[in-house]
DNA sequence: TTAAACTTTCAGTAATTATTGAAAGTTTAT
DNA sequence: ATAAACTTTCAATAATTACTGAAAGTTTAA
């Protein structure tokens, strides 16, 4: 495999990847590239390289930057902007678990606890509802705390929580 | 809240969480309605609550099947055909996770491998795409890893995975 | 073996989501 | 103050994805 068909290929798996961590394809394709570039890119170079419009270009860019994953920079010399991914795959890991946590899992919980506090009235049907929305609720309030203390060991957390976990 | 308001907006919430663990809106309200329930339910009945036509609810069961959380069930006495749901959360979560990993994560790794392995021809742009996509690549497969890992201690993977990470 | 009871399939349609492109907005240099 | 260089917004449209419903298929009981 050459160059040109690697980088091409890489693209657009990352991108309808974006599904996966919750993004949409424009938005992971950006982030592909800027992550492979060697160095900041303008807009007109996403869309040239992507071939999707300029309104397309800005608005998952922005989404990009509401994220923390993508920059603007400034290339002294020149009047429009340019833009950077974060390069270390351990911190961009860190960002998406905690923007999927704020944005997804927390709203959830919250509705799983406001499921599972109705009263109980004694008919079988509440009382099975409050309990698997309770254990529902328990399991993603865990997992998400689980995630939450990975991510925060901030240097080489997955390391270090593959050490523990194989123990 | 009352019973049939707590239902509803779990069965709504849960329908439109599908997303964010890798399945439609419909296939996740069948599950959470089975979720809920007292008692297997029949195709009538999963069509009538959720008001869907025949033809969703029985593509969508099938494929709740084959990701082996919903299962059959005879009813003695009846003809048509009852389902139920794997009705243990952490049990439910093994299930899904190893399902995501052999349906998604492994393709993604296979790709990152094959891309991150062209021939380094000494450009700046070859090193770079080459250096960026190993380390996706072994993110990647660390944190598949860790999470067969976890969710394969069985028996209550997720206290033993939080008590182990606290340490 | 037939017909009633039930399930599956899939072409057509509806709903949702992503993308375009041009007009409006902003910034900077002179 | 003006205009060139650039970015953002958003209504219109395209692409994708989900859903319906009726016909075809299957199973069971008599």
């Amino acid at each position: 495999m050459e160059y040109l068909e690697a980088k091409e290929k890489f693209i657009s798996t990352w991108g309808s990847l974006g599904s996966l961590w919750g993004i949409n394809k424009a938005m992971a394709q950006i982030q592909a590239l800027l992550f492979i570039s060697t160095k900041p890119l303008s807009m007109e170079d996403i869309m040239e390289e992507l071939k999707i419009s300029r309104g397309n270009t800005s608005m998952n860019l922005r989404q990009l930057m509401d994220w923390g994953i993508v920059t603007k920079v400034l290339v002294s010399g020149e009047r429009k902007e340019f833009f950077t991914t974060e390069k270390d795959v351990q911190e961009l890991a860190r960002i998406v678990a905690k923007e999927r946590s704020r944005r997804e899992i927390r709203p959830v919980i919250k509705v799983l606890e406001d499921v599972s506090s109705i009263k109980d009235d004694g008919t079988e049907k509440s009382k099975e509802l409050i309990k698997q929305t309770k254990a529902l609720h328990q399991l993603t309030l865990d997992l998400d705390t689980l995630m939450n203390k990975m991510v925060n060991q901030k240097q080489n957390w997955l390391t270090k929580s593959v050490l523990k976990l194989m123990k």
